[in-house]
DNA sequence: TGTCGCAATGTAAGCCTTTACATTCCGGCA
DNA sequence: TGCCGGAATGTAAAGGCTTACATTGCGACA
């Protein structure tokens, strides 16, 4: 009909099926406050038009997006990967999209990312660890967009979480190995100062030390950037200190992979010469040879939830419920008792 | 100054700052356009007030959204992730943002994910692989939304795709592989009839077999779902027959690696009784052990170029020109000789 | 000093949908 | 038949921004 060709309207259909605007509109949004014979009439339309409504138009009029933003540090960590995943189908399936922006583990580019997420109108947000500058949390207060951390949990941080408890978790890991003898220890680890669940982590271990009478003299501690390599040097350099650990522990399971890998290029022994200690329990983990001991973190069962009480708290108003989940151990291969005369 | 608190509007700001609601805009879209003095004028006022534009407002008037969508059939795969993470960082520089959807590896689930993501205002679309309902193309081309094809390379598709060869990477680690003695070749794929990745690769190993002379009884194939048990059990499968192969291909390195673990626990050693091809060369590969041969997908160079690719294409208007990039062999340790006797 | 031209700024229309409120329709009941 | 009430539908405003076009301001030049 329409010479110029131009994505149809609302009022396209409108004309093209003879009822008004705001009819068409409840059929798309409430069809069963219109009659059959309308919608019929008003659907056959907009198929016949390929119309499809305009988002922009439709935020503005309608004040909200159904979408929830999320920053992750990166996605090519798989645990992060995966919850993301977990948390996306969720949300679909509760009919909300979702908006993913990755931080590099960068303070400034996640604050950046907040921002643009909000102006890009997240209706809510979801983020990992507490740590960061109190200002972006007055930001999205004063916003009014919601906000749910994970990944970490922590009741008395005065917002809500949907996490587990890192600390507990490395203590009770800690714990295990204490318990096959080792006494001198080393964590590899992200850096401490730039993120809470590092350090919530090395706590975890200085508590298990603390427990078992030693000193903090038996824990080495190397910060070290995310990945295979880093995790490889850094074990290496652990191993060539005069006093090298018999048990190795590692901030997330990729660092332990290059930790093990390192070991076997120096034709060290997993778990009899050295224990290596992963955490996360990715893919990864059952993939490495041998078997990666490490924590298990239930991201899965995080991104649900975390995806669940988001929707409910848009949907009804009331304040998030915070949630602490459990990270067990995943006891495998690659620790041991203390290797012999050490 | 306000008793009800609400979200400042570019209204606000005009009027702070005493100028004009346009002025405003021009100072956040072209700031060259202001003058000095006004300009800091200007941002004095959207600091002192926390101005955020609003993005469906912004989205209505500029009939732009600067998002680009990228449908991808899974997270777990980290070719995958890594693959999107690339493209979104090139978007990010380039100013637009990113839209992910994951479609399962289901066409269905695809479908209603491109309709979402062109009803929230995607500028144009990222897919995965040529195979789809024609009316998803027409669809797209009648909303005229660009749309590039990635992961795959066909000049004679009629659609611009950025992308790599499936069927000669496959030929060619076929070669290498046929080239040590092999006759009994095996491969794990992915349903070959809804994966047009996989089909290429199938019929690339089938051209390498031609090559060779040998008929297509000497190559024996089981289509499997993604993951590593499913890798491990088809592995099992394969070395129950009667007639074993002594080279197994996997459709990807997550099912590869699923097939050592097998090897492995059946006593099998690799390459020494079995050669174990992946595809892919993602991480797991170089953590693997032994260490898996496979082809290398080249996910963040093809990331990065289709971003460009799609930013360009939307910038000058102008076609997007396809590309071909090379993923060529890793051959690494888990491949060797047939097996004596064999 | 008066003009010209360009840079800076202002005015107001338009983008498309949702939704509060108004109107119409229609069957049922007195 | 007339009236009532609720369901169905219509009217029109509002939502915040961009941008074409109009206006103003100002320095340079004659």
């Amino acid at each position: 009909m329409n010479s110029i060709r131009t994505t149809p309207t609302l009022h396209d259909v409108a004309i093209q099926s003879g009822v008004s605007t705001a009819t068409v509109s409840r059929c798309l949004n409430f069809p069963e406050q219109v009659s059959d014979k309308t919608r019929e009439k008003v659907m056959r339309a907009v198929d016949a038009l390929g119309y499809s409504p305009n988002f922009g138009a439709r935020v503005m009029a309608s004040q909200r997006t159904n979408t929830i933003g999320a920053i992750i540090p990166t996605m090519e960590n798989a645990v992060f990967a995966r919850g993301i995943q977990a948390f996306q189908e969720e949300l679909n399936a509760h009919g909300y999209t979702l908006l993913v922006a990755s931080s590099s583990y960068r303070a400034d580019l996640e604050e950046q990312q907040v921002r643009s997420l909000v102006a890009r109108g997240a209706d809510a947000l979801l983020l990992i660890g507490h740590d960061r500058d109190p200002s972006i949390y007055e930001f999205l207060n004063a916003q009014k967009v919601p906000c749910l951390v994970t990944w970490a949990f922590d009741a008395s941080a005065g917002r809500p979480s949907v996490g587990f408890d890192n600390r507990l978790a490395m203590h009770n890991m800690a714990k295990v190995v204490l318990n096959h003898g080792h006494r001198k220890l080393a964590l590899i680890s992200a850096d401490v100062a730039a993120n809470d669940r590092a350090r919530a982590r090395l706590d975890g271990m200085r508590d298990a030390l603390a427990e078992a009478g030693l000193d903090a003299g038996a824990l080495a501690v190397i910060e070290t950037p995310y990945g295979i390599d880093s995790g490889a040097r850094a074990f290496e350099q652990l191993m060539q200190a005069p006093d090298r650990p018999t048990a190795v522990f590692c901030g997330n399971d990729v660092l332990a992979v290059g930790a093990v890998g390192k070991a076997r290029e120096m034709g060290l022994g997993v778990p009899d010469d050295v224990s290596i200690i992963g955490f996360d329990d990715i893919e990864l983990a059952r993939v490495a040879y041998p078997k990666l001991t490490t924590v298990h973190v239930p991201h899965r069962e995080m991104g649900r939830r975390a995806a669940r009480a988001l929707v409910d708290t848009l949907k009804t108003g009331e304040p998030i419920e915070p949630q602490e989940l459990a990270a067990d151990l995943r006891l495998r291969e690659s620790h041991g008792p203390v290797p012999k005369g050490r």
